[in-house]
DNA sequence: TGATTTTTGCAACTATGTTGCTTTTTTGTA
DNA sequence: TACAAAAAAGCAACATAGTTGCAAAAATCA
């Protein structure tokens, strides 16, 4: 069973890799992994810490680069200068993302969360703009920093 | 006539800094002249090259730092590593901002507007989460992109 | 006008992101 | 399994972005 899971979980680690037609190397493999293990987003910063010494910071900037380009990854906007990223649903791919979901900054804890909670803005844009695609951002306080806040 | 609209453009940039406690100073008039000139929203890098060489960098930053607290203008994420700012309207102050608008980024121009438009999104966030505060943001085309698209 | 407070500019530094090129690794095939 | 071709990683050097402390200059207020 403990053997079964550890098949599966590379599985699930090359897949994506091999899906999207990339070679399968340490960093991506890696790289891939924290994503997996990860609830929040994950900053380029943020991954040079957790990935340890292993990887130089230029192979860290370009497997983003290229889990973006293969719709792998999708970069959450935001205002501090620190663009974050986080796994992609099954639909995405090159060249296209297709996500449903927003974005969820908590405040208290400063993670970024993907909710897979549809949302259907009223957008009553002006004449002549032209909406392709919908960014949604909702900054608060996450589950788990309510639940402390509550206990406190 | 000319002379009095003249009084009345400098009026209108010296009462948000006056207004707001803040000293009037060379950089602050031009950095809040150029957000008032601009139909789109501008990043660092954009005010230190339309103010020319006439500040440092330095000044630049803490111009912003400043507006950003006072509430004069607000930051708009993006996820391109550079946060642009806007003005903001009336209502908001030192440590909050309040906007009923969203934000418009034209993949033709790249400029980034902020449209007056309500926007009520249709949040259904999972249980424990507390939304404070509501980011849209719109990719698309603007309006003058879209005229010069007709045309072509 | 002059003293006080605030802001600016400068220098030095840290962090972040990019590019070209060589070495290493991966892949596909024999 | 070994080998050649292709792809990616690592390295160095560079470019850009952002921060901090401090002295000089400017703005405010009496």
């Amino acid at each position: 069973m403990a053997v079964r899971k550890q098949i599966e979980s590379t599985a699930r680690v090359l897949d994506p890799l091999k899906q999207k037609g990339l070679s399968v190397t340490g960093s991506r493999r890696k790289i891939l992994q924290l994503f997996m293990q990860q609830k929040g987003a994950l900053s380029h910063g943020d991954i040079e810490k957790k990935a340890g010494v292993t990887f130089d910071r230029v192979t860290i900037y370009r497997t983003l680069q290229t889990f973006l380009d293969k719709g792998i990854i999708h970069a959450i906007p935001t205002a501090d200068n620190a663009v974050r990223y986080a796994l992609c649903q099954d639909e995405c791919g090159p060249g296209h993302h297709d996500h449903q979901h927003i974005h969820f900054i908590c405040s208290r804890c400063k993670q970024i969360f993907c909710l897979d909670h549809f949302v259907t803005p009223d957008l009553h844009l002006p004449k002549g703009y032209q909406a392709k695609d919908v960014d949604v951002l909702v900054k608060g306080v996450c589950k788990e920093c309510s639940a402390i806040a509550k206990r406190a």
